[in-house]
DNA sequence: GTCTATAGTATGATAGAC
DNA sequence: GTCTATCATACTATAGAC
């Protein structure tokens, strides 16, 4: 962390308390105290609180291209690409439980202040969407693919959104279960598609 | 409007305003401004901005008591009730696409903040869980109605904050003609299992 | 690159006149 | 029940010393 600008520090801390609080309730201050600079100093690397809000969501569009490669580099079919999007409920249920999805809580807040950025926000859901329509394809779900892609990204929301509210952790494994199904009975389809 | 009083004038207004920015974006001046009323005077009737957030919170309930009752008399079969609870996000869904769910929103909010209030917004959703789970269960899903209930509850917050980013409404329609064929399936095997 | 000092504004909340 | 006046605090953003 100390080996590290003070920049991408900035960022690091901005990206974590936004996602904890949400953007409006984050001042420049609170940013500046976390990281332990100054005001002046943080107006320095950015001058208003909008151009660090614009850095997260750089950041956080970097981190996501990073973990679908990745995703891409495990699985070895389709279903099991698509598992892993899954598991990501799974993965990172303890925070979801206190503060639900980073993407999703992000793009409800700026959409609310009809702030600029949701724009820029809304990427990442592009980019899960995509991808996710991407391995639908290769599943062979042909036409119906970016419907499947968007069925399964409201779901993800959905599922983060209860679990949140009524900090449930056995909901999201009870969902996870049912998606899990219904993506497998997907698959079988897909398969019989093909083969005739 | 005018014939009603100060306090109820200023609850609803609240109201709108909460869910259309936010509560964290919204201050006492906001809300005074929009009633054309001082802050001192709407100080006079809610001593905090809390206290308004509770009965914001208080009405909501009430509007929601009522929807459920208005849904139970006009349907006559479950499957139907359910369907009228399907379709608020048809009913809603300009509303929808610029401020997203007014229950979904609230809570993810107030528990970023881990504000108090969040018990009481949740107990909103717990008012659908429960009547959606007795919907569920004089369709004969017996020990499945609650999973179902709280999986329809998701699938409506993930659909709305799906739509709300992408500002969508297509969306929104293939996605109530999906889940409404899922509750046509559900029907016949509720159906199919009484009659063993 | 980091700091202090400060301007100008908005906030939540209170006291007291009418 | 409604208003004005006011306090103490917090905010974003800027200017300029080191």
């Amino acid at each position: 962390m100390s080996a590290k600008n003070t920049r991408d520090r900035i960022v690091e801390t901005a990206d974590r308390l936004f996602y904890e609080k949400g953007f409006e309730y984050i001042s420049v201050g609170d940013i500046a105290d976390a990281v332990e600079i100054t005001r002046g100093n943080l107006t320095f690397h950015f001058k208003t609180r909008d151009d660090v809000l614009e850095a997260v969501i750089e950041r956080r569009m970097g981190r996501t291209r990073d973990m679908l490669a990745q995703w891409e580099k495990e699985g070895c079919t389709a279903a099991e690409r698509i598992g892993s999007f899954i598991n990501i409920l799974i993965m990172n249920r303890t925070k979801i439980l206190l503060h639900g999805c980073p993407v999703g809580t992000l793009c409800t807040e700026l959409a609310k202040l009809e702030h600029a950025a949701l724009t820029n926000a809304n990427r990442i859901f592009s980019l899960f969407r995509d991808w996710l329509k991407s391995q639908f394809e290769q599943l062979g779900c042909g036409g119906e693919s970016k419907a499947h892609a968007m069925h399964l990204l409201a779901w993800s929301q959905g599922t983060a959104t209860l679990a949140q509210a009524f900090r449930d952790e056995t909901f999201i494994r009870a969902e996870v279960s049912r998606v899990q199904a219904w993506l497998a009975g997907l698959g079988k389809q897909g398969t019989r598609r093909r083969k005739r």
